[in-house]
DNA sequence: TGCTAATCAGCAACTCTTGTTGACTGGCTC
DNA sequence: GAGCCAGTCAACAAGAGTTGCTGATTAGCA
């Protein structure tokens, strides 16, 4: 994701109003690795902005991802998560406390999207490659500190 | 997933009756690759049993991802799929109609359970490792013949 | 200054999934 | 063969997450 300010400029050389609601979720998402719900999103800037209502969060939310500006991932949690690191990566998510850390893609890794072996889905054009690698973050290997995310559902 | 014979069998083992109602949905399931979501289910089941709710549906297919028989997976795609494959494998979907195909894993391939580089998810402890890979089928690459099912969420 | 997008409150609605209740049926065991 | 009780059904309600809609108000930007 760009930063603020430049994201500032990209709305406004769209044609998008720069509105202090706008300017508040920039900067909860600005280097943020929490992969934030829209609810968390919401909760981050409430704190400054106690009139913001979650319409427009969602609303802003969806603006950024469509610009590409950030991305909407499905982790299987019960809720959207968004993601303003915009470097090819993947997941490890915590079953413990829902966590969401970024991995990044080896560069002589054979991960990306390469060609999947032949089968039923031959013809098949992969365009992209989403991987999910699925455990226990260190807190919750070690002990159970009971933690403010809900488990996995 | 067993036969329905043995499922047959496994749930009179463990203390649950065997029912019209539930070998109807082993029968549906039975080497069925679509990835069904309990809807398909339903439909499927329905033409020969009408009567059947898909309340129902919804409890045995519970009931079988309990007992480990079938998994339940989560694409991205608005709704859970249900997959009878126990063998380890991954998924392509298809953003064009939505459908499922199975992907084997190659024995030699680095892809399953391996240890994450190193990075800010330090000490975590992968369980399991879900790989989506995202594309065009053949037949939607090649012209749009219109799906019964509807497109990608 | 004025046009118009954006926001807000306050709802309703939607999809998917589970819960509930009360009545009934039909597997399974003895 | 009889009886217990899990299972099923209909007919709802409800929950979560997300989007839609309304009408009124605000405020960004040209
Ligand atoms: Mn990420
Ligand atoms: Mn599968
Ligand atoms: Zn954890
Ligand atoms: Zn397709």
């Amino acid at each position: 994701m760009k930063s603020p300010t430049e994201l500032s400029e990209a709305f406004r050389s769209q044609g998008r109003k720069l509105t202090p609601q706008r300017q508040a979720i920039f900067d909860a998402l600005d280097g943020n690795p929490s992969h934030p719900s829209a609810e968390s999103v919401y909760d981050m800037v409430r704190v400054h902005m106690p009139s913001i209502s979650l319409r427009t969060v969602y609303q802003t939310l969806n603006d950024l991802t469509e610009m590409g500006e950030i991305s909407q991932v499905d982790l299987g949690l019960g809720s959207a998560r968004f993601d303003p690191n915009n470097e090819p990566h993947h997941h490890l998510v915590c079953s413990g406390c829902a966590t969401v850390f970024d991995v990044a893609v080896e560069v002589d890794s054979p991960l990306p999207d390469l060609e999947v072996p032949a089968g039923l889905g031959d013809g098949f054009v992969v365009d992209s490659t989403d991987i999910i690698f699925r455990g226990m973050c260190a807190r919750c290997a070690a002990g159970q500190q009971p933690t403010d995310l809900g488990p996995v559902p």
